[in-house]
DNA sequence: CGGAGCCGTTACAACTTTTTACAGATTCTC
DNA sequence: GAGAATCTGTAAAAAGTTGTAACGGCTCCG
């Protein structure tokens, strides 16, 4: 059952549009103030964004933009303001649809499955077991091989090469790692990243000097290299 | 270049649509009968389609049921009819958008846009190496080879010889690389772009006296020369 | 209890980037 | 041309970011 976070401040739509997805085999929460969405989407991990753009606190557009980096599932604008600048901002930032209000539930019922169809294939199942190489991850049994050999992570070690290697060839911000791998978000000062990443790549057999599989980039975060994990 | 088959019998429509997206690096192929499109869609592959509803020989929605099986990109309904049940028809028939005549083209940009981004990482983009000569770029694992030996670059140094070597034998501007590498408008007075290109033609062997790979351009920018980098 | 391993923190060294300063180089003005 | 104005090269200082060893607290055993 997909489940849907509605950002909207309007209490009478609001429960309108929730009483009618759930209706159709959703779950719906509704969130009344922009600046709460933020920690509701990481609690919640919900397959899909509606926002509304005006809204308490941050508005949806800046919303959209925050979020879209850290949520890959798809976001859906919902307003009242037909501004074909506010469209195409919403559009340009992140969002993958921007319905006008009022809207026939049924045709936002249309678009919001056509949205989920559409990411779908991709979220659905995240892969099992990552092969790059010589290297090989399974998730299942939490457990790593470079050929032959097991390397001996600890959990949070695992936790984040299997971030990495989910996003290889994908810069991945320190804010963002730290985020899913604590739960909370990144202070600008905590180190624990980095002190994890310096033990993985020593632990994989990275050159510490200049490393060629986790590579730092600089102010931006790190990157897992694809091919650099030896032939076999 | 992204390929769109527009299916669109109004001429007059299809061609200022198609003027419209091409000025903006689409490559756009319009057919007006329904009864070619699906043959179309075989032949040129166009990574998005356009589909009118009103169509000579099949309607536009007859042929997103018939195509969606086999074309897997987005397909963008646009049409005249504002039918609730048209539109809650067109998406359940496999259609990512629908989009009601007239539209203002930079809407129909901006969600032409929205459907490509969602779509574009799942044809992971082939990896990508510029080679000039003896030197070998890897934008994938960020590393840089002359002949035999790499090169061992800063990751601010590789972005500005990335970009650089993109535009090989262009005079890229401070401003644009500035732009493109703080993601902020350059101030006219920072130098940290020069410094960046001093230490890169240390770091690539470049004569300082008399720069022979990266150009200085007086009072324009900076120039990539593509055949500076001996032969093999 | 004691050891082993894990985790977060801290401190410091090493590195990268930005800023600054000044010396040249190029163009402009007359 | 000469001199002023503008632009560029780059060393060196300053600011910011990253690597990692080491410490202490914690938990899980035996």
């Amino acid at each position: 059952m997909p489940q849907i976070l509605l950002a909207e401040d309007d209490s009478r739509l609001a429960k309108l549009v929730k009483s009618y997805l759930e209706a159709n085999d959703f779950q719906v929460d509704v969130e009344d103030n922009g600046n709460r969405v933020a920690e509701q989407v990481r609690n919640q991990k919900p397959d899909m964004l509606i926002l509304d753009i005006m809204l308490p606190g941050k508005d949806g557009l800046t919303l959209c933009q925050e979020l879209r980096p850290e949520f890959k599932g798809p976001i859906l604008m919902l307003t009242a303001r037909n501004e074909d600048a506010d469209q195409i901002l919403g559009l340009e930032f992140g969002a993958d649809d921007y319905v006008i209000k009022p809207v026939e539930p049924r045709i936002l019922l249309a678009r919001i499955r056509a949205l989920l169809r559409r990411v779908e294939p991709r979220t659905a199942q995240p892969r099992q077991t990552l092969e790059f190489g010589r290297l090989r991850i399974d998730d299942a049994s939490r457990s790593v091989h470079l050929g032959e050999t097991p390397i001996n992570l600890s959990s949070h070690e695992f936790d984040l090469l299997w971030l990495l290697a989910q996003r290889a060839g994908e810069v991945v911000k320190r804010d963002v790692l730290f985020q899913e791998l604590h739960g909370r978000p990144y202070d600008g000062l905590d180190r624990t990243i980095d002190v994890r990443v310096s033990q993985l790549r020593k632990k994989l057999g990275d050159n510490t000097d200049n490393p060629q599989r986790i590579k730092t980039v600089w102010g931006r975060g790190y990157l897992f290299i694809a091919d650099a994990w030896g032939d076999f």
